[in-house]
DNA sequence: CTCAGTTTGTTCCCACGTTCACAAACTCTT
DNA sequence: AAGAGTTTGTGAACGTGGGAACAAACTGAG
């Protein structure tokens, strides 16, 4: 029912509609306008209703739409109604902050391994699983259809992580080693550069500070 | 030099280069190409030069860039050349990393303090500082001019402590609370939503199982 | 049934971002 | 000094995304 490409910029906000929804349901909200979901979720309401149309017809004019069903159509584009074994290597800080996040395990997200190159370390328990060597890797995809893998190691061992994930069969990888790696063709990476977030933010408020206060950008 | 304002885009990649331009001089590179600094950055060599030219004319016709002299043009418009002192509100396991993450004070960020509601905590030496109770915040942002605050706190904290950090005169918040925050005009909030993250690959890895192979997207 | 009120889905238009292609400007050889 | 070779900076074409505005479609009252 959804032949046609989805934009890129509308996917990117789906997972905010699909948490405005929950946070609705907490509520015990069943039904709701395009606009309330729109300021649930931060964004323009116009915005909010085309991007909800690229998925579908799945409100009603003069209504609404139902917060239960289109919380489940949203996951369901998304593809969280399938079932995500996830690896995740390089257990520092941020791999142990990954493992233990809720906000993976309730979204279709089960991480199924630890891995760590410290082969000093194997064995140790972090969020319910034991840390397994890293050589470990390419049994562990082919045991568990693992198709997403997570980079929380240092800079320098990144690269060689994502080749053996990349020749383990693993086709998406999230990458928050502060390093572009290079993948061959049909291999999704996306980079979370929390360094790079900071230094926009510094930038904003450079300009905020020396220049006539002409505004900042939108909240 | 540069009267004309930066478009967004242009700036979130900026911090891209610099990292690209530091791995450079770590090889003793002093000069480059477009071509060679965009494939390091992972962009195109076209997109590259128009964003530099945003900055100004910094390089020479014919020759290319001078490495060290690009950083620090670089570094000048984002602001890296001054010091950014850094609040992180939240030690749990995130804040801890987020604290002993190199990246950030590497690059002209300095975290002064590090908060934690929980005030059994307090005193606790992470990362080479005491946690302290999220009461001081206001005395800390005053003493050390702090702009920029990091929230790591649980979803349900976040907006109370966003309220107080505006309240405080913080004007830049990066958020990584899994929660759409509200605050007034003047004030930047950078959201950082891991699960978001995953999610946007699970759609494509989705599409790329289920549909023909007509191809990933970029790498 | 009809009409007023509400809200979605969509069309149209504009702004922004990306890419191509090329003139301008530099180096180096002869 | 002149010309061949390189590489930057930019103008122009193209595509994507955002927002206003409106028609289509529903509800409910009389």
């Amino acid at each position: 029912m959804s032949p046609t490409r989805i934009p890129e910029a509308t996917v990117a906000r789906l997972p905010v509609y699909l948490r405005a929804l929950n946070s609705l349901l907490d509520s015990d909200v069943r039904s709701c306008s395009s606009e309330e979901l729109a300021t649930a979720a931060g964004v323009n309401s116009a915005k909010l209703r085309k991007d909800l149309s690229h998925l579908g017809s799945y409100g009603t004019r003069g209504v609404g739409y139902d917060v239960e069903y289109l919380r489940y159509q949203i996951s369901r584009e998304i593809g969280l109604t399938q079932d995500w074994p996830v690896v995740i290597v390089g257990i520092g800080n941020l791999g142990h902050a990954l493992a233990n996040y809720s906000g993976f395990s309730s979204r279709g997200f089960r991480t199924v391994a630890l891995l760590d190159a410290d082969d000093s370390r194997t064995g140790e328990l972090v969020a319910g699983l034991k840390i397994r060597s890293f050589d470990e890797l390419t049994a562990i995809v082919h045991e568990h259809g693992v198709a997403i893998g997570v980079i929380a190691t240092p800079a320098a061992a990144a690269q060689a992580v994502a080749d053996q994930m990349v020749s383990a069969g693993i086709r998406s990888i999230l990458n928050f080693a502060p390093m572009v790696l290079s993948v061959p063709d049909g291999v999704d990476v996306r980079m979370v550069d929390l360094s790079s977030e900071l230094q926009i933010l510094a930038y904003h408020e450079q300009r905020k500070s020396t220049l006539q206060p002409d505004d900042g950008v939108v909240a």
